[in-house]
DNA sequence: GATCCTTGATCTATATATTGGAACAACTTC
DNA sequence: GAAGTTGTTCCAATATATAGATCAAGGATC
């Protein structure tokens, strides 16, 4: 558990900004934190200097752009989102609904990549979000297909339902996570040589459940599936797991 | 000039890691920055525990999915991009070519936002990234328009430039940033009341130059004249300068 | 417009955390 | 199977962060 703590104490204060969500001021960070004001300051000049953390006109402190350039950066370290890009917008664009890619990361399920459609819902869980493992497509497919699962909770099935996923090859989510809402989930596989094959991320679409009806269960099944083979075969190789 | 020498070297750490763009191994990141392996290893554990930097199968390290989400934090932070958005896509839509949303942040103009039209041109530049002032469009509106200018250099205009952006209220720059890439920016102002205003950032639309003099100089410029307007009346209120 | 109060920035002795070499262990490579 | 990697852990010396108080600046209030 050894850790360099003035690093720790400057990421405990990044994200802090970042879950204020609008500006702070040092004096309010250093209450919420425990920090004496001189040491925020400090941390905060560090931080300051590489545009990690930005201020606004009047002095306040919030995330900075640096970090937009980062997060792209590590999004695209990950192999599975270059290869399912062009895929997720040619899905999004037919049905004409969001589709998400969602992978297990650090022990969490995190939105890798999504593409909306031209429908009204604007996506509630945005890129790089963390989603729940239970009630989710996601965390289903984890659940049953993946060597590796979410840390923060068991996904929980009905009766039947994970065997049902394993022979089918898809979850069903209706209205279980966000009222209102269907997400159907396929598992992207890598590595389907002789080497076995690895869980390296779900494809997912998302439509409010009066549309994902009128498309269809098992239109949109057969499509996701088919469009995550390809993504698998664009990917190839041998797979890189997310620890 | 104050800092905490530690979390400089932290944020060394990452920068390097996001530079390298590929997984790097801990002895050599110890090499490239002149550290103990010791040290790099402390303080990657303590960026590794928060998801700030993550490490791939082999145990190489390279930014983590946090930075997503935290970048896409700052992004939303900018309200800027929030009133810019829909008239980014909208443009990008009907003109079909890419439109950027560029901010001097920093001393340094970054690409806040980007839509891609269905064009072929994959973006050069992309969202995150900091863009010289030198020949860029961006550069001559903030030289012209900006009460601070990028501190990466000057930007350079020909006989009576400078004077033609100020009376059209547009810059144009034919293949002078990237071969074969013009480049149209217009100033999006904030604050237009009595008060006085502020220029808050840069739409530019980018097409390759066959396609530019297709769509014709004229209407590229009155177009997105006429879109910038839109995003500064949907920006209303005060302006809040980032430093 | 003057005063008060809150905030942000700066300074310093003390205590703490970082340092960095070296030894150990786990791989990969030859 | 051996040798050279690489990643991890340990520990005493010391450089560094700490945290309280002070100073300066801005905003609010009357």
């Amino acid at each position: 558990m050894a850790g360099a703590a003035t690093v720790d104490k400057a990421l405990d204060v990044l994200f802090h900004l970042h879950e204020a969500g609008s500006p702070v001021g040092l004096t309010e960070i250093g209450r919420a934190l425990a920090l004496p004001k001189s040491s925020c300051h400090r941390l905060l000049s560090s931080l300051v200097d590489r545009e990690v953390v930005a201020r606004d006109a009047r002095g306040r402190y919030r995330p900075g752009l640096a970090l937009l350039s980062l997060g792209i950066g590590a999004q695209r370290g990950e192999p599975v989102v270059a290869a399912a890009r062009p895929v997720l917008e040619g899905e999004a664009g037919s049905l004409g609904e969001t589709v998400f890619l969602v992978g297990l990361r650090h022990g969490r399920l995190r939105v890798l990549d999504e593409v909306e459609g031209p429908g009204f819902l604007r996506a509630a869980p945005g890129v790089g979000d963390v989603v729940p493992a239970e009630p989710t497509a996601a965390g289903k497919l984890y659940a049953v297909f993946g060597s590796s699962t979410p840390e923060d909770g068991e996904a929980a099935f009905v009766e039947g339902e994970a065997e049902a996923i394993r022979r089918d090859g898809y979850a069903l989510n209706r209205d279980a996570w966000i009222e209102g809402l269907s997400v159907l989930g396929v598992p992207i596989w890598q590595g389907t040589g002789g080497g076995g094959r690895e869980l390296v991320a779900v494809m997912a679409l998302a439509a409010a459940s009066p549309r994902f009806d009128q498309l269809g269960e098992a239109a949109v099944a057969s499509r996701l599936l088919e469009a995550s083979a390809r993504v698998g075969a664009r990917l190839g190789g041998v797979a890189e797991a997310g620890r």
